[in-house]
DNA sequence: AGCACGCCGACT
DNA sequence: GTCGGCGTGCTC
């Protein structure tokens, strides 16, 4: 018979080895023997532990339990700490974390890096706190005189009767509570904490706190189709401004917590306006978790934790929300489809839109893609039959869509960016009592500081670029890198002193209205007037609040908010997109022009929109201005196909900057040949390799730039050469002294 | 990526 | 004599 002693020997022996993806680049997982004292079956996939690694303690994810493994037994550590006795993720979210790497072409540690909240990538335990659960002691009402002159602790109070089984403390934030607050109610005998009872009963609490508006024949349609799906689909919601999508959202939100489940709902970076975040809030009885930047890393992991345990009902968050675990996931919404911020611009290059399809599918719940202005993406899936269209075309209250112009600016003078007829335009509509929105996509007061006498032109030191000249205070400053400098007074190639700002930007343009318009309030909202907190909100305050006013600003106004009182948007200048380096040029410039558009106007006060432009016969700014975004997507899928780029072809962009151009430039060369070679040894059918090429900003930030192209003709065929190409790559010598990133369906091409 | 080790220039 | 520059190499 076996002591206890051999059988722990024996038992040690027969652990298998942990297979940890770790937070570091290196693409590949880490083996380690489990931690002193922790029983095998412990271990599983998905548990966190604790390791040595080099000189320092890092905080993994087991990926993989094996017998063995390549790496002697004598350098094999031994974690330190099992953290989890259960798997931190729901399967399908390892699932989806385990395919995004591989989609990406990231390790699976960095991707799981940046999936997890802060805290649990420090090693915080992922239970929810137990001890905390604010509830009313019987015979409290919002009434009781002890609280007739604190307006927060009645307020309080009515929250918390709408929690009869408690609310947890985690939640508090959420509802607008402090801990304060609710300290000075326990102190009046009024509320109590209590221990969390784990099984929440399923009692028919009321789910809304306020009845659905009706829906119009186009919602109750899309609704319809919405409800009667069962499991997964996608359905691209194509709704004109106004039309009432967020009531969509709302209700298809209400039919998936009818049936227990739990919706989450993302938003682009800049669209989490209040008003629109008030609104779930108030519809819905459920807690709504809304993952905002202002949380803090504990408040961040309170509402995962409520989202995973199926404690919130509602989960609001931007981009890497999608990554946010659901106990009992049942819909997922993607406002704003479109919107570029969905895409992850460094590191671990996701993109939340299309994981979110994924993950509708790993789930089998419905994913529904809302936008004005889809991306010829979902467009492309709608007809291929992937995705299902449903529209809603008539805005709320039968407000007429807004009228659209081109106003040829060539030879016109032009101040501050504005051409006579606009400004008196701008009169006419402030004469009326309307407010009125100029659309400049510039920052700053001019975009280039020229010398009169010799044409020198004040450019970045670090980029390829020229200075924007600001004022107040003044000061050159570079949008691509950051750096600023002193407004140089003399010409520093000819010495001469007339050093003029040529063209226009939002601060040039404000100053130009003022002048024009001295008795109208002029309000500029862009990233320099709004930098304090709070700004946003007090000058959307004050535009809601009515009267004219002209607003001036950068694609911050284009989205998410509504301007009812304005009746005409001025828009300076459109030609950018015209003729940009990027084919999704024509394709950004529709979709911010009707987005910029669908601000302004509602029933009784028809909208007015105009286009300054130098290029007023371009057929795509008529076919816009005649027939709309939906003409534009047509005409520029068309041309996609014939020139077989996305969605029509795959494409990865290789990245890389060096100090030097060369360096950079010998990477690709090398990284080029080595997958041509690929392509021909696998037999890999319709790649195609073009570059390297210098960046179209070559010198950024004081590196050199350059990228290459690899473009196929199917997805397979493109990601069979990623998953042979990139641990060749990984190890090239080059590849430790160029910064190279690899970006899979890159959305631009910088 | 970090973080060590390692081998050559201007300072207490 | 040291502090520190960043080249090279490793992390189970």
């Amino acid at each position: 018979m076996l002591t206890s002693a051999h059988c722990s020997q024996e038992y040690f022996e027969s652990v298998p080895i942990l297979q940890v993806a770790l937070p570091s680049p290196l693409r590949r997982l880490f083996d380690y023997r489990s931690p002193v004292g922790v029983r095998a079956e412990d271990c599983g996939i998905g548990q966190r532990v604790r390791v040595p690694f080099g000189n320092r303690q890092m905080v993994g994810v087991i990926a993989g339990l094996s017998d063995t493994s390549e790496l002697p037994a004598a350098k094999l550590k031994r974690a330190l700490e099992l953290i989890d006795l259960q798997p931190l993720l729901p399967e399908s979210l390892w699932q989806l974390c385990t395919w995004t790497a591989s989609y990406y072409q990231h390790g699976l540690g960095d991707t799981l890096s940046s999936a997890l909240p802060v805290l649990l990538r420090q090693g915080e335990p992922a239970l929810a706190r137990q001890d905390r659960l604010w509830k009313l002691t019987t015979g409290t009402y919002p009434e009781h005189p002890a609280i007739a002159r604190a307006p927060k602790q009645k307020e309080a109070v009515q929250i918390l009767a709408r929690h009869p089984h408690g609310l947890s403390h985690a939640l508090i934030g959420q509802w607008g509570l402090t801990r304060d607050c609710l300290e000075a109610l326990e102190r009046k005998g009024l509320a109590e904490r209590i221990s969390q009872s784990h099984h929440h009963v399923d009692e028919p609490l009321p789910l809304l706190r306020e009845a659905p508006l009706t829906a119009n024949s186009e919602q109750s349609e899309a609704l319809a189709e919405i409800v009667a799906k069962q499991g997964f689909a996608t359905w691209l919601l194509e709704g004109v401004t106004g039309s009432g999508k967020t009531e969509v959202y709302l209700q298809a939100i209400e039919h998936a917590l009818r049936q227990h489940k739990q919706a989450l709902v993302l938003i682009p970076e800049i669209g989490l306006t209040p008003q629109t975040l008030e609104r779930f809030r108030k519809r819905f009885s459920v807690p709504v978790v809304i993952l905002h930047s202002g949380l803090n890393d504990r408040e961040r992991l309170d509402a995962w934790i409520a989202a995973r345990d199926g404690e919130a009902g509602v989960i609001i968050g931007t981009r890497s929300a999608i990554f946010t675990p659901l106990a009992r996931p049942g819909l997922i919404i993607v406002d704003e489809e479109h919107d570029l911020s969905y895409k992850q611009q460094e590191g671990l290059r996701y993109n939340a839109r299309d994981l979110a399809v994924y993950r509708g599918h790993l789930e089998q719940t419905g994913v529904l893609l809302g936008s004005a202005t889809p991306s010829l993406e979902s467009l492309h899936n709608v007809q291929r039959g992937r995705y299902q269209r449903l529209r809603l075309t008539q805005r709320a209250g039968n407000a007429s869509p807004p009228r659209f112009e081109c106003l040829d600016i060539r030879s016109r003078p032009l101040d501050g960016g504005l051409s006579r007829p606009l400004t008196g335009l701008i009169g006419e509509h402030l004469r009326a009592g309307n407010q009125v929105l100029v659309f400049i996509n510039r920052r700053g007061f001019a975009p280039t500081l020229m010398c009169h006498d010799c044409g020198w032109i004040a450019e970045c030191k670090r980029c390829d670029a020229r200075m924007t000249v600001h004022q107040a205070p003044a000061h050159l400053h570079c949008h691509h890198c950051g750096s600023q400098r002193a407004v140089d007074r003399h010409c520093p190639k000819c010495n001469g002193e007339d050093l003029r700002p040529l063209g226009a930007g939002t601060e040039r343009t404000e100053e130009q209205l003022v002048q024009s318009f001295p008795d109208v309030p002029v309000m500029r909202i862009d990233r320099d007037s709004m930098s304090r907190k709070q700004a946003m909100a007090d000058m959307l305050r004050r535009i809601h609040s009515g009267g004219r006013c002209i607003l001036v600003g950068t694609q911050m106004l284009a989205k998410g908010h509504h301007f009812p009182d304005v009746t005409l948007v001025a828009i300076l200048d459109a030609d950018g997109g015209l003729f940009s380096a990027d084919f999704r040029g024509p394709e950004r410039m529709a979709q911010q022009i009707t987005q910029v558009a669908g601000r302004a106007g509602r029933a009784d006060k028809p909208g007015q929109v105009l286009i300054q432009t130098h290029m007023a016969e371009h057929p795509l700014l008529i076919d816009l201005t005649e027939h709309g975004y939906p003409a534009i997507a047509e005409r520029e899928l068309a041309a996609r196909q014939s020139a077989n780029l996305p969605p029509y072809s795959f494409i990865a962009l290789l990245r890389a900057e060096a100090n030097a151009a060369a360096l950079a430039n010998q990477f690709l060369e090398e990284a080029c040949s080595w997958a041509e070679q690929l392509c021909t040894d696998n037999t890999l059918q319709g790649i195609e390799l073009l570059g390297p090429v210098p960046s179209p900003m070559e010198r950024r930030a004081g590196r050199f730039r350059a990228q290459l192209l690899i473009q196929a003709g199917q997805r397979s065929v493109l990601h069979q050469l990623l998953h042979i190409w990139l641990p060749q790559l990984e190890v090239h010598p080059l590849a430790r002294k160029v910064r190279w990133s690899l970006d899979v369906d890159p959305l631009d091409m910088f």
